[in-house]
DNA sequence: CGACTTCTTGAGGAGACTCAAGGGTGGTGG
DNA sequence: CCACCACCCTTGAGTCTCCTCAAGAAGTCG
């Protein structure tokens, strides 16, 4: 992963500047390095920090009391890690590397510092979080009221779409580093259920995933399955104006 | 309701200055009042905005293509209304009054220009955002990863524990404005089965809930059943510092 | 090569859903 | 003032999706 793909995800909203790039890059603190399946930090840890995500993928995760946990989003390079944590006094939520991965620890005072200096910046912020909530949002209706042949399929469905956006050449055959495991973490469901509702979809020549290498066969039933909202980000920001 | 329980929700971080309220007031718009059951906005409007409940209660929802739908959040007095769709096009989800209600509109060019002159709010409205992230999350492991008895248990502890944060007077016994049906809407059930365990409750002595007024008989059983995870507030915000 | 994780399959069970219908309550209009 | 309608709550019976438990196969890493 490049700077570029980096970046990507803060141009989603348009409208930024090169002095906003350059004021993203000072917050880039010392690097720091997670091999595959290392925590980057654990639920409930006090002071809680935000990281971006340079390279590889992560996982952001609630432990449940019954000894389940719940996967709450799958991040992938460009994205602010963490951010949820600085309301709270400890960590909401436990952050695993599911490959390889390099973040940057953005700490909070220099945040702080940000939302006086670079408002643009402040507002660019304000909006990812927004948008995550939408996603949250669309997540609850899925796990809330859909059968586990959508919830799979909504789950493959964002997925594919959020690699394009960060890596265009994606076509419909990719990879991710989940396992059935983590997919029934992410889909509320079991392992065994989750392993049979992908059969299903195979059987209906939707999509094939072995080991870690997803093809979807049929996009259109793929996307009518999961029954995901359509999503346009606003063309316009609210920083329109902010001169 | 007052002013008072209005700016409540903004004191929870602390920090604010008498400042900072005088800029919160001028965001206030024209209000516009709405009956019960009235519907402020709906789900795929275009350039959604942003709202201010001053009274009543309201309760964001999303329709789902199978012909059900999705309680997102109830709001009470002092919420911020229609955040998320600030990053949208069209509006995410649709807005509904549960008892008469007082909104004022915040217009978003006016929300732009605050993040330049006034980067205490700002990183204020940020923090809520992050609060409501989290709380989003909680309800996907709810939803997720629990049976019916603690879905309901979970959802009657946080109505209880915000309606205290708003009105702190309140006791075991109060009011909530929403139907068996809003409940099976919250929790991704159905109403006959949020039906059958409100009797289970009821049963095992825990609360009662006859038409909109509920009891808690048994706080600790309650949160017991609930197993929501203790969330802590960062007592010294980000903006610490900010002058 | 052995230990561990992941995937797969089977059988049985249970929690939640569907369909259906009756009763209560509040609001509205004749 | 009563009748009617709409909405909400309640209950029963039957079904199905998804879960649990269990064990074996396949793949992966040291």
């Amino acid at each position: 992963m490049d700077e570029k793909a980096a970046t990507v995800r803060f141009l989603a909203f348009g409208g930024l500047q090169a002095s906003d790039i350059a004021a993203l890059k000072d917050l880039a603190n010392p690097l720091r390095h997670l091999r595959k399946g290392e925590i980057l930090r654990h639920e409930g840890e006090p002071d809680p920090k935000m990281y971006f995500l340079i390279e590889g993928w992560t996982a952001s995760s609630i432990d449940v009391p019954n000894g389940s946990r719940l996967l709450i989003k799958v991040h992938m390079p460009g994205d602010m890690i963490g951010m949820p944590g600085l309301a709270m006094a400890n960590a909401p939520d436990t952050i695993t590397a599911l490959t390889p991965t390099t973040v940057s620890m953005i700490d909070t005072p220099t945040l702080g510092r940000l939302f006086k200096i670079n408002p643009r910046i402040a507002a660019l912020l304000f909006l990812i979080s927004q948008e995550e909530r939408v996603a949250l949002m669309d997540r609850l209706v899925s796990i809330g009221r859909t059968n586990a042949v959508s919830r799979v399929a909504a789950v493959v469905t964002r997925l594919h779409r959020k690699i394009v956006r960060t890596f265009p050449a994606t076509t419909e055959c990719f990879e991710i580093p989940l396992t059935q495991s983590d997919l029934a973490d992410m889909t509320g469901l079991t392992v065994v259920h989750v392993n049979r509702t992908i059969q299903r979809l195979r059987q209906d020549k939707i999509l094939t995933w072995t080991n870690q290498n997803v093809t979807i066969l049929d996009f259109d039933g793929l996307e009518r399955l999961a029954g995901l909202p359509v999503r346009n980000l606003r063309s316009r920001p609210m920083w329109a104006g902010l001169e």
